[in-house]
DNA sequence: AGCACGCCGACT
DNA sequence: GTCGGCGTGCTC
C-alpha cells in the first residue's frame, strides 16, 4: 500500500493505518492515526493497539491511507519504534507467504518476529540483575515502574498501565528493555548471563608512557614477560581492549606469565561484557587451494548467476561444495553485501558452522533455535543495519536483510526444510528462492542427492545445474554391501537385527581403531508392547497408535503426543501376566550391542538423548574426540556429521525405510542411505557401508548399491509423472480434525462435496489417515491436485479458501479445524 | 487467539 | 429459581 502523499491530504481528513496483528486473523485491521503520530508513522513500524475489549497488542503497520472505513475505528495508542523494524521487503515476503501457503498474515508475523518484539498486555516484566539503584538515569515514568518492581518483583503491562494511569506504556517498556533495566519474565527464566571476555589492562600505576617504560625494566629478566608487554602495546594500539587469550596465543606465553605480571603490579585483570553477535573468532583463516573440479564448479555457478538463475550444485559427499560456497560468500561479503546460509537445524551443531566462522570470522552470525530472546533481538538489529551475514535454519529467513546478495541452501533435499506443525507450513528452500529473487540476490542450492523438485527445475532450465561427481582428492567412494537379513551364523542361529556380516565388520572396524555409525529409524526400545495370548496391544489414550516401550525409564510412551504410562503388570484385556515386546528401536540396538561387544563404548543419538540444551553438542563432541566407538541413532546420524575416523556405517533395516506409505518413501530412502553412506571413510581409507534388508532386490537398494543416481532419478521421476505426484502436479493437502469422529466425518463429507463440485476429479474423496486420531482429535484428509500454472493455482486456492470459510460458518461444524498444507511433505 | 453472548443441564 | 457448560461470532 503506497504511502499517502501528504500534500494531497484534505486538511480535516484523518489518516488510517492497516495493522497486522500477531493472530490468526484473515485480514489486517484499520486504526485511526492520532494527529501527533501522523508524521512518525511508516509501514513496518510497531504500534500498540487495543484489539477487543481489553487486550493490547503489538501490531505492525502494513500501510497508511486516507480512506475512512465503513465502521468505527480505534486510535493507535502509541508508536513503539523510531525506525521501521520490519522492512518493505519483509512485508512483501509475509504477504506472499500468507497467500502461497494459504494462511494469515498474522501467522506469518508470529513465525517471523522474535517474541521479544511482540509485547501484549499479559507480558510480565521483572527487574534485571544489572540494575543497581541508580535512579538518576531514569525519567519519572521509568522511575515509577522500577520503584514498583522493587516492591513487587513482577508486573504485567496491564499493571503498569494502572500504575502510570496511562493507556500507552509500550514505548516506556521498550526503553527499559533496551537498556536492560527490566526483562521479560520468560527470558529471565532462561537466566540471562552477559557474555564476558577476560581482559588485561595496565594497573593505575602504569598509566603514563614513562611509567610503562619503567615496566620494561621490571620484566627485563624474563623473555616471556617482555614479549607479553610488547604484544600488549601492539594489540592495544589496534583494539580498544586486550584479551588474555590474545596475549597468550600470540606470544606463546602461558596464563601463568600474565598472572606473574599482575602480581608484580604491572597489569590487572578485568572482565568485559561483549555482544553475543559475531563469533568471537577474530582471526580468519585463508581458505585452501581449490581443486580443478571446484574451480570449474565455481566458474559454472558464476555464469549461471550472470544469467540471473539459481544454481543447483549436485556434488557427492566429500566433493568440496562448501569450498565453492565459501568463495562466493567471501566475495559477496567483501563487496559489502549480506549472505544467508541455510542448513537443516541439526546440521548447525556440526563442523560446518565452525568452518564458516573460521573463514568469514565475525562477519557471519549463527542464528540458532537455542538463542534467547535477547540474543535474537540483537541479531535482528544487526541484520537490519546490514552489519552481519547469517547462518541458520529455515527461521533465519525471517531476518530483516537489507543488503542480501547471496542465499545458499545447503542440503537442499532435506525434508526438515518444510515446517509441519504451526502455520505457516512453508518450505524453507522454496521461500529462500523467493527471498533471493525478491532481493535480486544470487542463489545456490547444494546437495549430494537433489530433491525431485529441484532436479526437475534444473531439467526445465529454471535452475542451472552444476555437477561435482568426484570426491576431493579422489578418495574412493565407500564400499557398499547389501546384507541378507535372513543370514544365519552357519549353525541356523539368526539374530533378529544383527547379521553376522554386520557384527563381524563392526568388530573388525573397532579393532582397527575406527568408529562405527549404526542407523535405525526408530527410537525407544520396542515400538509395540503386546499380549502373546490375546494379541492385545497397549495403545495411547489420546492417539490411535501403539505405545513404544522405553527401557531406560521402564515406561510406555506415545511418539505422537508424548503421553507416558507405566507398564501394566498383566494384560489389561485378558490378564496374561507376561506381556511381550515387538519390533526394534535404537535403545534396543544399543542394549543388544553391549552383549556382543561388552568393551565397546556406545553412544546413542535420538530425540531422547539430545533433548537437553547442550546434549547434542556434548554427544557429538565425545564421538569426535574418540571417546565413543559406536554411535547408534535415528535420522540424525545421517545429517552433516563429518568425522575422520568413521570406518563403517550400518543400516539396520532398509525394508523399514522403503515400506513407508508415502509417495516420497523411495526418494527419502535413497537420500537417507546415500547420505549415511557418505559418513563412512573420509580422509585416509575407503569406508564401508552395510545395508541389511530382506528385499535386497528392491530397485532403490540396487541404485544405492551402484551409486547410480541417474537411474534412480529417471525411474523415480517417471513413476511420479505416471502416478500424478509432485513435482509433476502441485498438491494441497487438507486435514480436518475434531474431538468427535462423527463431526469430522460429516465436515469432511460436506467440504469434500463442495470441492468435488468445483474441482471435479482434482480432489480425492475424504479418507481416514493411517493414524486416525491424534491428541484426542479424529482426523479426515483430502488431497487436491493441480497444474503448476499460476492462474490455476490461484483459482484452486480461492476455491479452497472459500470452502473452508464456508465450513466454519456451518451450524454444528464450526468446531471442525481445517489445516491447509500447500506442497505437503 | 481471546472474549462475550447466549442457550441448555445439575445444583443451592 | 441460578451457576456454568460450551458452541458461535466478532474484534478495526
Amino acid at each position: 500500500m503506497p504511502l499517502l502523499d501528504q500534500t494531497d491530504l484534505p486538511s480535516a481528513g484523518t489518516i488510517y493505518a492497516d495493522v497486522i496483528l500477531p493472530l490468526a486473523l484473515r485480514q489486517t485491521y484499520t486504526f485511526s492515526v492520532p494527529e501527533e503520530m501522523v508524521r512518525q508513522l511508516k509501514p513496518g513500524l510497531r504500534v500498540e493497539v487495543q484489539f477487543g475489549k481489553n487486550k493490547h497488542y503489538t501490531g505492525i503497520v502494513r500501510g497508511l491511507h486516507g480512506k475512512k472505513p465503513g465502521h468505527k475505528t480505534k486510535p493507535i495508542l502509541s508508536v513503539i519504534d523510531l525506525e521501521p523494524l520490519v522492512t518493505e521487503n519483509q512485508l512483501k515476503l509475509w504477504a506472499w507467504m500468507a497467500s502461497y501457503y494459504a494462511c494469515t498474515l498474522g501467522e506469518v508475523m508470529n513465525a517471523g518476529l522474535p517474541s521479544h518484539l511482540k509485547l501484549t498486555s499479559e507480558t510480565t516484566i521483572t527487574l534485571g540483575p544489572l540494575f543497581s539503584d541508580d535512579a538518576t538515569q531514569l525519567d519519572d515514568q521509568e522511575y515509577m515502574i522500577v520503584e514498583a518492581l522493587t516492591l513487587q518483583h513482577e508486573l504485567t503491562l496491564k499493571d503498569i498501565r494502572d500504575i502510570l494511569q496511562k493507556k500507552t506504556v509500550y514505548p516506556v517498556i521498550r526503553r527499559l528493555l533496551d537498556r536492560r533495566i527490566v526483562f521479560l519474565k520468560e527470558e529471565l527464566q532462561e537466566r540471562y548471563k552477559p557474555k564476558v571476555v577476560r581482559c588485561v589492562q595496565f594497573s593505575p600505576a602504569y598509566k603514563t608512557e614513562a611509567e610503562q617504560i619503567g615496566a620494561f625494566e621490571l620484566v627485563s629478566r624474563s623473555e616471556k614477560q617482555t614479549a607479553v608487554l610488547l604484544e600488549y602495546l601492539q594489540v592495544s594500539r589496534e583494539l580498544p581492549f586486550v584479551r588474555r587469550v590474545d596475549l597468550t596465543k600470540r606470544t606463546g606465553a602461558s596464563d601463568a606469565v600474565i598472572k606473574a605480571m599482575v602480581k608484580k603490579g604491572i597489569f590487572e585483570f578485568y572482565e568485559r561484557e561483549v555482544s553475543r553477535i559475531g563469533s568471537g573468532e577474530e582471526d580468519t583463516m585463508e581458505a585452501k587451494e581449490m581443486s580443478g573440479q571446484q574451480v570449474a564448479a565455481l566458474t559454472q555457478v558464476q555464469s549461471i548467476h550472470a544469467s540471473g538463475k539459481p544454481a543447483l550444485i549436485h556434488g557427492v559427499t566429500g566433493s568440496g561444495k562448501t569450498r565453492v560456497y565459501l568463495e562466493l560468500m567471501q566475495k559477496a561479503i567483501d563487496g559489502g553485501g549480506q549472505v544467508l546460509y541455510l542448513l537443516p537445524e541439526i546440521a548447525l551443531t556440526g563442523q560446518i558452522v565452525k568452518r564458516l566462522q573460521k573463514v568469514l570470522g565475525d562477519k557471519i552470525t549463527v542464528y540458532h533455535s537455542r538463542l534467547n530472546n535477547m540474543e535474537r533481538v540483537e541479531i535482528w538489529k544487526a541484520v537490519l543495519a546490514g552489519k552481519t551475514s547469517i547462518v541458520g535454519p529455515r527461521s533465519a529467513m525471517f531476518l530483516p536483510f537489507t543488503k542480501l546478495e547471496l542465499v545458499v541452501v545447503d542440503e537442499e533435499h532435506d525434508p526438515s526444510y518444510k515446517q509441519q506443525e504451526p502455520n505457516p507450513r512453508y518450505n524453507g528452500r522454496d521461500v529462500a528462492v523467493y527471498l533471493a529473487w525478491q532481493h535480486k540476490a544470487k542463489t545456490i542450492l547444494g546437495t549430494a542427492t537433489p530433491s525431485l523438485e529441484s532436479w526437475e527445475n534444473a531439467k526445465r532450465g529454471k535452475y542451472g545445474l552444476v555437477s561435482m561427481p568426484k570426491r576431493f582428492g579422489d578418495i574412493a567412494m565407500p564400499e557398499i554391501v547389501l546384507a541378507d537379513a535372513r543370514e544365519d551364523d552357519g549353525k541356523g542361529n539368526r539374530h533378529p537385527f544383527f547379521t553376522p556380516t554386520l557384527l563381524n565388520e563392526i568388530k573388525a572396524t573397532l579393532e582397527r581403531g575406527e568408529q562405527v555409525i549404526l542407523f535405525q529409524n526408530r527410537r525407544g526400545f520396542a515400538p509395540v508392547y503386546f499380549c502373546p495370548t490375546c494379541d492385545h496391544t497397549i495403545e495411547c489414550v489420546n492417539c490411535d497408535v501403539s505405545l513404544t516401550y522405553h527401557k531406560f525409564q521402564n515406561r510406555l510412551r506415545c511418539h505422537c503426543c508424548g503421553y507416558a504410562t507405566s507398564t501394566p503388570e498383566s494384560c489389561p484385556a485378558c490378564g496374561e501376566p507376561e506381556m511381550k515386546l515387538g519390533g526394534t528401536g535404537t535403545e534396543k540396538i544399543e542394549d543388544e550391542l553391549k552383549i556382543f561387544l561388552p568393551d565397546a563404548r556406545i553412544g546413542r543419538m535420538d530425540l531422547d538423548t539430545v533433548r537437553g540444551k547442550n546434549a547434542l553438542a556434548a554427544l557429538l563432541g565425545r564421538f569426535e574426540a574418540g571417546q565413543l566407538d559406536i554411535l547408534v541413532g535415528t535420522q540424525m546420524v545421517t545429517k552433516g556429521l563429518d568425522f575422520e575416523r568413521v570406518g563403517l556405517v550400518g543400516v539396520i533395516s532398509a525394508d523399514q525405510l522403503l515400506r513407508f506409505p508415502d509417495f516420497r518413501a523411495d526418494e527419502r530412502a535413497f537420500h537417507l542411505m546415500t547420505q549415511v553412506a557418505g559418513r563412512a571413510g573420509r580422509k585416509h581409507r575407503q569406508g564401508k557401508v552395510i545395508i541389511q534388508a530382506f528385499d535386497r532386490s528392491h530397485p532403490v537398494l540396487t541404485d544405492v548399491f551402484n551409486g547410480d543416481w541417474d537411474r534412480f532419478i529417471e525411474r523415480e521421476s517417471k513413476h511420479r509423472a505416471e502416478t500424478n505426484f509432485p513435482p509433476y502436479v502441485k498438491m494441497i493437502h487438507l486435514q480436518l480434525k475434531h474431538p468427535r469422529r462423527n463431526t469430522v466425518e460429516e465436515g469432511a463429507k460436506l467440504l469434500g462435496s463442495w470441492l468435488a463440485h468445483a474441482l471435479g476429479g482434482q480432489v480425492t474423496p475424504p479418507f481416514e489417515p493411517a493414524v486416525a486420531r491424534i491428541r484426542t482429535y479424529y482426523l479426515q484428509e483430502m488431497v487436491i491436485r493441480m497444474s503448476a500454472d499460476p492462474k490455476e493455482i490461484a483459482r484452486v486456492k480461492n476455491i479452497v479458501n472459500r470452502a473452508v470459510a464456508k465450513l466454519k460458518t456451518t451450524e454444528g461444524l464450526t468446531g471442525v479445524r481445517v489445516g491447509v498444507d500447500v506442497d505437503p511433505y
